[in-house]
DNA sequence: TATTAAAATTAGGCTAATCTAATTTATGAT
DNA sequence: ATCATAAATTAGATTAGCCTAATTTTAATA
């Protein structure tokens, strides 16, 4: 149906414009792409042709209702088999993402929907990503930021920002998990360093950058 | 690592040298990857540069050692996706080749290994195709045809020959199941249409070009 | 052995997706 | 409002994998 290549493109679209807003620029596409912006310009034309994205010339671009679609579809193709991976095969969180990357791509509702029954129809994947359902209906979990907490406030931890190895691999050996509760016991004024306390007793100083990758539901 | 093209040209060089010994025609790939021949001189020409193939103009080519490995690869993460799509999905076996031909390619050694753990080491695919372990190594599984056996004589019926969607749901509609003990009751001379005795007293008939797309395993 | 039919290869072209270098358009600071 | 810089686009080329048409090579048979 459509290319590996421009699935692709359709995917990195969706996402600059949920973290962005509605407009994204060729700049930023070709930048987590990893390709250059005159490739970026040219593979963006052919897709307008084909109705997926909205594009004025020199004024930015958007996914239509369409492209819309087909990303939403690969992004729920992607996390349910991140879901298969770790839940079945034992793959730790941190070793999923390329691995998905591949088989989002195997395009087939059927399949998709039957992995999804099989894995127990899961609202998220193994880093706190919500799942879209079989109607692209992707559920919005509102959470925060643990760096806009303050003192004494608490909450569930459900996601990361940050989803690379190096990250979830510290996350790992901080003893920090999904769905654990956290406690903000102090924050240092100097450099926003925070205290947090987990499970029990156990307490853990971790750094503004970690504070701002990992997502919190507040009750 | 390997172009999605190039592994299905070297799949279906293993499986033309498999059935028809060592040397393998042009045009006879062209046939069965649906291109046309000098798509396939080109390719050669590519693959025989990465010493994937062993090809000498106008007389034929063969895979290298490193071409079978990469063969047999792809062969045992087809069958073990097949094994998956089947038990674990509950996809019947006339809906799984097509989907095992996309997940084939995705290149993984640990993932295929941890399906392959799993799925408890299967030995056989659903069609009772026998699946190549972890080294490569391809058990030979001794059966004949159908065809061959005379009235009287009885096996195992343990792989098919014929793998097309229509030929294996004639055989769920004919009540043929892998696994069934098969008697030949009676050939007829004219046609060598045989009568075949299943399970209990259950009789059948089958033309002669069943009977040669049927593997049976005499003990 | 000469001739012909079949198979394979060469020649030349196309498309998708990429690149670099050159040019144009938009933005933002004085 | 103008000018400098950053962003985007155009121009022109490359590669993998495919095509058709033309040519060459091999094999089969009179």
């Amino acid at each position: 149906m459509h290319s590996y290549t421009e699935e692709n493109y359709l995917k990195a679209i969706y996402k600059l414009q949920e973290i962005n807003g509605e407009v994204v620029a060729t700049s930023a596409l070709a930048q987590v792409l990893g390709v250059h912006a005159p490739s970026v310009t040219d593979m963006l034309k052919r897709m307008a042709g084909k109705k997926l994205v909205a594009y004025q010339k020199s004024k930015g671009f958007k996914l239509t209702e369409k492209g819309k679609q087909v990303a939403v579809g690969i992004i729920r193709n992607h996390r349910l088999w991140e879901v298969f991976l770790v839940d079945k095969l034992g793959f730790r969180w941190d070793q999923v993402h390329d691995l998905a990357e591949e088989l989002e791509h195997i395009q087939s509702v059927d399949l998709v929907n039957k992995l999804d029954a099989y894995l127990g129809y899961p609202k998220a994947d193994p880093h706190g990503d919500p799942i879209p359902d079989a109607n692209g209906v992707l559920p919005k979990l509102k959470s925060v930021l643990l760096a806009t907490l303050q003192k004494g406030e608490q909450g569930t931890f459900t996601g990361v920002t940050d989803h690379s190895a190096a990250f979830l691999l510290y996350l790992d050996k901080s003893g920090i998990s999904l769905g654990d509760t956290i406690k903000v016991k102090a924050i240092e004024a100097f450099d926003q360093t925070c205290t947090l306390q987990l499970k029990a007793k156990r307490e853990v100083v971790v750094s503004q950058k970690v504070a701002n990758s990992l997502l919190i539901s507040v009750a």
